[in-house]
DNA sequence: GATGAATGAGAATTCATTCAT
DNA sequence: TATGAATGAATTCTCATTCAT
């Protein structure tokens, strides 16, 4: 049996993804970890921090992912490739909950969720920044164009979002990845 | 003064906007439009349905604003380009409130959106259809790649969710919607 | 067309009878009406003013039939039958709505009814007195038998009562009228 | 101190019955019980099913009574006295509130009783049909003179009725009991 | 007289959080 | 540590009554 604390958050994960922060009461989550409401308590101050706690967990491993990338002997622009393909991954994990690469949620609640504006800021900055750089490495290198990087990183992380939409608003599409990755690197234009 | 029912949908959008739907109390929005909380129910069966009205409005102004684009004898690169233009411009009203904007939101409140989704599949399917038109034109007069047009259509849609995203992330950015679009039609790859 | 004031009050009693005090709105008797619901308010100072005027009237149509068996020539034993007979008539109008011979909905609705209860009260009061007097006259000239005429008043409305919810709750019974009137006048015990 | 649920079931029984179903709030029924008004959800599922609960009890209350009289070693004639009797106990705890006393309610409030009838109905139906089946006996030795058993027992009930109602109308009244019981036994008239 | 839009007090219900055991 | 019964603030919605037109 895991740990109480690991199974509560499993138990909000599963929920926050299906029913949403505000339609997941904290009993449905002890139930689903199998604890009594109070013992949540006992390991996270409210609801949000719940939330919180989970929010963090995705960022940091978004962060050690990017980190893993950076290292690697690639291209530049295989590096982007590899950057789109594990936030797919990741992302996907959690995803509808997740507000990552959704930051209106965040104004969603602005009382609830107050407390993870902060954290989520500082975590989002971190990974677009080090996206940026990857990118301001690429133009340096010749291998892109000279784009402003901080745009560049943000269009980045909409197209993971894009790759993870398609299929919710178009099961049938098939190879939509290769459709994407032509568009964002060779562009729509041809020339 | 305007009329007592535009009253209210102001209110609420402005409201929505800000703190989300769990977050405005139907008292709020009364008290935004300077009436009664009663009177909100002479207007809306319930809260929800105040909510549906608005997106209602925000995607038929944008199938609107397509079915124009769809006429003006301009190159089809043109045309994707005012449809990113105008996108921005409709959809920057209803900012964080918005469904289409922010697909994550509809499971962020799931059993709220339960209502809303069909509404929103159907206008939503006809501007990915419409979009998607525009694309595949272009394609054949050979102006676009060879891409998928559905896949190209929800490319186009987070273009513009990236252009509006981008001054919240970053405040500083100045003429971002270059970089961005220049991206979108040429690629970041440097040839 | 009838006076307003007389099609409001038909729309309440078919209204009361059928949906209850409590769930008839002041609009569902307006609009049964065909006027306006503040034209309720140039009749009547409030909604359970409007129960007490129908109310009132019923028992006045109560002690007028009364007065009419008085006066008739008679045996005091076909007096009584009479008093059943013509109280089933009146009351059948009003039905479930009548809280005449169910008077614990004066209980039911302490606040509301306030304000019926006097009223109620005084031709109750009225009423009991006067059958009570024929019992009496009965039973001096030693038609009856010797029981407190009050006790056998109510007891007479309380026949009433029993003839009108027999129907409602065994609606295939034919001829109860007769038992009813066996039982009370000459007992169940056979002898 | 009584479990809660049992003292929630008691205030309410207090406050139906004397500011009947509508007038009596969740709150006032909590503070009758001491309790939180939100703890009345934790023992009932909305405010009617706190009256369903009361109502079932009864009724049931009710059946049990007349089992044991069934089993009693008496004649016919004694055991409807007695089902007189302890009905008039059993329902005098309840009082204004008890529907089967006063059928009328459940049409002074329709909507609200639809979810009752039904389980009212089936008590009810058991109730007359035991009742029927003592007379009906009484018939067979003879001791009752040939009514249609099913009007007699609705006839019972309704003596209980008159019986209840009477000190109600006229508090000064003494010893009425024995006058409806000679009424009812032996009929008004002379002989 | 007549209207019906507007009001707002009041009710039922939910659920995050506490705390005695 | 763990429990889950109890709490009560907060929210949605209803509807009798008012009042400007």
């Amino acid at each position: 049996m895991l740990e109480v604390r690991e199974r509560i958050i499993r138990s909000a994960i599963k929920l926050f993804a299906r029913k949403g922060f505000f339609e997941t009461t904290v009993e449905d989550i002890a139930r689903g970890a199998r604890v009594a409401k109070g013992t949540i308590y006992l390991y996270f101050k409210d609801k949000p921090s719940i939330y919180t706690t989970i929010i963090e967990r995705h960022l940091q491993e978004s962060i050690q992912s990017l980190r893993e990338i950076e290292m690697q002997k690639i291209s530049h622009r295989e590096k982007v490739v590899e950057i789109i393909k594990r936030g797919i991954k990741i992302w996907l994990k959690f995803k509808n909950a997740h507000p990552m690469f959704s930051i209106e949620n965040i104004n969603f609640a602005k009382k609830l969720m107050r407390g993870i504006k902060p954290l989520f800021m500082k975590y989002h900055a971190e990974i677009i920044e080090r996206i940026a750089e990857i990118v301001k490495a690429g133009i340096r290198t010749g291998e892109f164009k000279n784009v402003n990087p901080a745009v560049a990183a943000v269009y980045i992380i909409n197209i993971i979002r894009t790759a993870i939409l398609l299929p919710q608003i178009n099961p049938d599409l098939k190879n939509y990845e290769q459709d994407i990755e032509k568009i964002f690197l060779e562009g729509l234009i041809r020339r």
